[in-house]
DNA sequence: TTTGGAAATAGACCCGGCTT
DNA sequence: AAGCCGGGTCTATTTCCAAA
């Protein structure tokens, strides 16, 4: 059996990043605290916190710190149900939940749901940022709980829920449009005229060109990892680029951004999904993340 | 290279829970 | 009651590493 005293050192050591912090968090000294994680990595046989200024997790050490935290959850959520147990000798820290979402999801809606979700539990949140296509491999590697994806296809021992679609418009600037299109917006221009491009993986801009216009080479870009810097970027007329309407209506309303070739947009079907193991203290998150959605999303078929 | 901080290690000791 | 055992504290010392 594990022992959990040893598992809760492991995870504060990891969270506070230091076995003198972990000890003031347990209430006992370093060298305590040093013995635990010593016994419990002899008894596992592995090697569980990297030793450093801070001290970090392995691979194992990273599994067992979210264990732990699902473990906090569900006696949390115990704890509610079974009120007369509380002031144990349970651990009364709050419960961080691990979440995965795209960047513009996190820029423009998700962090209203999260923000409601965490005022109404105490929860603390922990958000990984990384493409709509890949957050669904971080639910996989189990190193989150739930995540926005991109995929439709549930994650195995997911829950899946849709949440409707990140609609997003080429947009530039009028005078960015004047500098490159004076002449309309021909594939010729487009060829040459500066985007901006998230990152790497950031493919909606050449997707944008591809099915709307045929263009299959990619022009000069800028490389800009920021939601509101991409906005910004365009309100500038450094180039243009897919920007997402719920950041945009105004400008595009006032004129100080323009859609390159009007009523051209990309639709980017969003999907929730939670790890089932966790679904039912996530259960307010994800009430809140779909009431969000639904009002800020555009509905899908 | 020196130095200082953090962690590991080792040994002496204490304390509470069990067993005898 | 005595003794054992596990797990804790305290202290001194060593080791390691990064910054000066």
């Amino acid at each position: 059996m594990l022992d959990y005293l040893s598992l809760r050192a492991v995870a504060a050591v990891i969270r506070t990043g230091s076995f003198e912090r972990a000890a003031r968090q347990l209430h006992v000294t370093p060298s305590a605290v040093s013995q635990r994680v010593r016994q419990l990595e002899d008894r596992l046989g592995t090697v569980l916190v990297v030793r450093g200024t801070p001290c970090t997790a392995t691979e194992k050490g990273a599994w067992l710190c979210r264990h732990m935290d699902q473990v906090a959850m569900l006696e949390t959520d115990l704890l509610e149900k079974l009120p007369a147990l509380d002031g144990g000798s349970v651990d009364t820290r709050p419960v961080t939940v691990r979440i995965a979402t795209n960047a513009d999801s996190l820029g423009t809606w998700f962090l209203e749901a999260v923000a409601n979700f965490s005022r109404e539990t105490g929860y603390l949140v922990d958000i990984a940022v990384d493409d709509q296509d890949h957050t669904a491999a971080w639910l996989e590697r189990g190193e989150v709980l739930a995540a926005v994806t991109g995929m439709s296809r549930p994650v195995q021992g997911c829950r899946q829920s849709p949440l409707g679609i990140l609609r997003y418009r080429a947009t530039a600037s009028p005078t960015f449009i004047s500098r490159h299109f004076a002449d309309g917006v021909t594939r010729e221009r487009l060829a040459r005229a500066p985007l901006l491009t998230f990152n790497r993986k950031d493919g909606l801009q050449l997707r944008w060109l591809a099915e709307t216009m045929d263009i299959d080479t990619s022009p000069p870009t800028h490389w800009l990892p920021s939601t509101q810097g991409f906005v910004e970027a365009c309100l500038s007329g450094m180039g243009w680029g897919m920007n997402p309407d719920l950041l945009t209506a105004g400008h595009l309303a006032s004129g100080r951004l323009v859609e390159l070739v009007a009523g051209t947009p990309v639709d980017v079907p969003l999907f929730w999904q939670v790890s089932r193991l966790a679904a039912a203290p996530l259960e307010a998150l994800t009430r809140h993340v779909l009431s969000v959605a639904r009002s800020r999303l555009v509905a899908s078929g």
